[in-house]
DNA sequence: TAGAAATACGATTAATTATTCGCGTTTCCT
DNA sequence: AGGAAACGCGAATAATTAATCGTATTTCTA
């Protein structure tokens, strides 16, 4: 129901020559930096190309405006979680419940890891979420966790994996994200990485496939 | 990391005749309302003031700030949560896991029928998040749902079974929340809820109780 | 090397916003 | 009734911020 403001979250030019690609590489360092010290709320443009060592209109010739700046942050980052992902859970060699955990705890750690930036992104979402660029970029994981979905419960339904999988993909990147907001110890995290994945392990067994209780 | 505003969430001063009584009250319905229909971004107090046919000097008599109202809401949202748990998880004539079933259903239903609100309330958080009283209010649930969790798992050792408590009413509320973000049909959502009671009641069934099997 | 294209700049603008404060009005109490 | 306390008001303030645009500089190309 909220009206949402119009913002066109794709980049405005691409750089072209070598000046500018490193300008741009600039701004977005600058911007994880800003975004981790000061949080969402203060993260301004004005900032950012300060910390960068450039002017605004500098910024604005390659970013259409600041939600495009937090949507490239986030788009790098879950490409980033897709390819782990994408490479945790491929490897055939290990029986898929190892290859499951093993996707908990990278995730969870990766997560506490940057927690402040990884936090400031979330606040910052609203700005970019219902931009159809980001509707796309968030698909991609999902669909990762497809491939292995399909091969942890070949005989299930279609909808029924798609809900699975949904479920699982969002339990840990939305659980995963709460829990870094309070700083944890190495054995907490541990410990609540193990937690989920015991969870997840779960629940696929419940749903029938004897290859993840192997 | 990030620097955080300092802010008084508490009240500022108590309504003691009943026309300020009716005028917070009027404050906070308001308030729900602007929420919905313009989103946290425009949530100012200048709207809610008019929405509520109220001058701004009046609302900040009771309220020291804009965040100071959006606590107040989520207050009362983790509260009504609160009390809902409790009823359903206090009776021992159902099994456990119809009554967890049950509390699934009841959360992820009552977060779709309000989407609007709650995900507006979620995109505030920042606001209040840090203070000592929002602190103590997200405990409250959690509180609740340690009585279940000792009925369910009466042997397991304390940290376990806070931490397993933990995970599950995090999931409940923060990817009931992130569901609710795209509109879905009743059918969608009931399915939706029966796969997250599912995985819970397969966790706990996992960590060898045998009531919840029952 | 000269003109064109790309890049960089940053003061300025226009808009929005949270919060205050002095003053008028209503209610309460005795 | 009448003074005091509570309440209600909303124009004004001070601060912040996103984004632009005219101009200056650098790089490319022929």
């Amino acid at each position: 129901m909220a009206d949402r403001p119009k913002v066109q979250v794709s980049s405005r030019k691409q750089p072209q020559q070598s000046r500018s690609t490193e300008l741009v590489g600039a701004i977005l360092e600058a911007a994880v930096q800003v975004l981790a010290k000061e949080g969402a709320q203060r993260f301004t443009t004005a900032r950012v190309a300060e910390k960068a060592g450039v002017s605004v209109g500098s910024l604005y010739q390659y970013f259409p405006n600041k939600a495009a700046i937090l949507f490239r942050l986030q788009s790098d980052e879950w490409r980033e979680t897709s390819d782990l992902m994408r490479d945790i859970l491929v490897d055939r060699q290990r029986p898929p419940d190892q290859r499951l955990r093993a996707l908990v705890h990278a995730f969870i750690r990766s997560e506490c890891d940057e927690a402040a930036v990884r936090i400031a992104l979330g606040d910052a979402a609203p700005l970019y979420r219902d931009t159809p660029e980001a509707r796309q970029a968030r698909a991609g994981s999902h669909h990762t966790f497809q491939g292995f979905m399909r091969e942890t419960l070949p005989e299930a339904p279609e909808p029924t994996r798609e809900r699975v999988g949904d479920l699982i993909v969002t339990t840990l990147s939305e659980v995963g994200r709460r829990f870094s907001e309070s700083p944890r110890s190495a054995g907490e995290i541990e410990a609540y990485a193990t937690a989920m994945a015991d969870m997840f392990c779960a629940y696929l067994g419940s749903l029938g496939t004897e290859r993840l209780s192997a």
